[in-house]
DNA sequence: CGGTGATCATCG
DNA sequence: CGATGATCACCG
């Protein structure tokens, strides 16, 4: 069964990602008519696909908005029960070649973030899956004082892989993003410049919002409105 | 193969 | 016990 019901505008998303609020991810599941897995070990993704199908979501994996018509972003944001994230957030793969006339401004980071539509669900542990419970959605959009930050880690990031020092890159660089493997295992690589310019093969890599940042915002919008 | 959706699992 | 590096499933 396939998205028929795509939101026609921000407002309706907004509203529709809003009655999830309270709900449990088995009643969501049991409603679209999918089955819940036991853990998700081997089901890693399976919180965004089911929220993605419920809100009408365009499924694949193009490098697209999930709406596209509307510019927007949908993110599952697991957090406990003080509201806070438990995990980073993936934002995208990283370029490590090619990056000639990016910048921040044009950057695939800085679009993807432009506007997020982000689902809180309350995932600690040892809460089963099929009794997590939604929290309550928000639309977000960056800020000057968190696309500041967004653009100050990214271009140190960026400046590293082009000065061809992407293996010198950790997880503790970037005050809010950090640039982490994004790959089926550490087995595949995809093709980088070394620091003399000559092409070398690498484990891929993603930007990933660090959880003092997702906890920020989630703090912004969840406090005074 | 390289993108999407992410969480797992181990280490300090 | 939090953060980093590693990993899993699915899609076109």
């Amino acid at each position: 069964m396939n998205n028929v019901n795509i939101p026609s505008s921000e407002q309706d998303l907004l509203e529709r990602a809003q009655n999830l609020a309270g709900l449990s991810l088995g009643e969501i599941a049991k409603h679209a008519g999918i089955v819940v897995p036991p853990n998700l070990t081997r089901n890693k993704g399976w919180v965004g696909l089911l929220l993605e199908q419920v809100l009408g979501a365009s499924a694949g994996s193009r490098p697209e908005p999930d709406f596209p018509h509307l510019g927007i972003e949908l993110k599952s944001l697991p957090i406990n029960e003080q509201a806070k994230p438990l995990e980073t957030t993936f934002v995208s793969v990283a370029p490590l070649t090619g990056l000639v006339g990016i910048n921040w401004h044009n950057s695939y980071v800085r679009k993807k973030l432009a506007r997020v539509l982000w689902v809180p669900v309350i995932s600690a542990k040892e809460i089963p899956i099929a009794e997590r419970l939604v929290g309550m959605p928000f639309l977000w959009s960056p800020n000057e004082e968190e696309e500041a930050l967004l653009a100050q880690d990214w271009q140190e990031l960026t400046d590293m892989i082009v000065l061809g020092e992407v293996e010198n890159i950790q997880g503790k660089h970037g005050q809010v993003m950090q640039l982490r493997p994004k790959a089926a295992n550490s087995k595949v690589k995809t093709q980088a410049f070394d620091k003399n310019g000559k092409p070398f093969m690498t484990l891929p890599r993603g930007f990933y919002l660090k959880i003092n940042f997702t906890q920020g915002l989630l703090h912004r919008y969840l406090r005074v409105n």
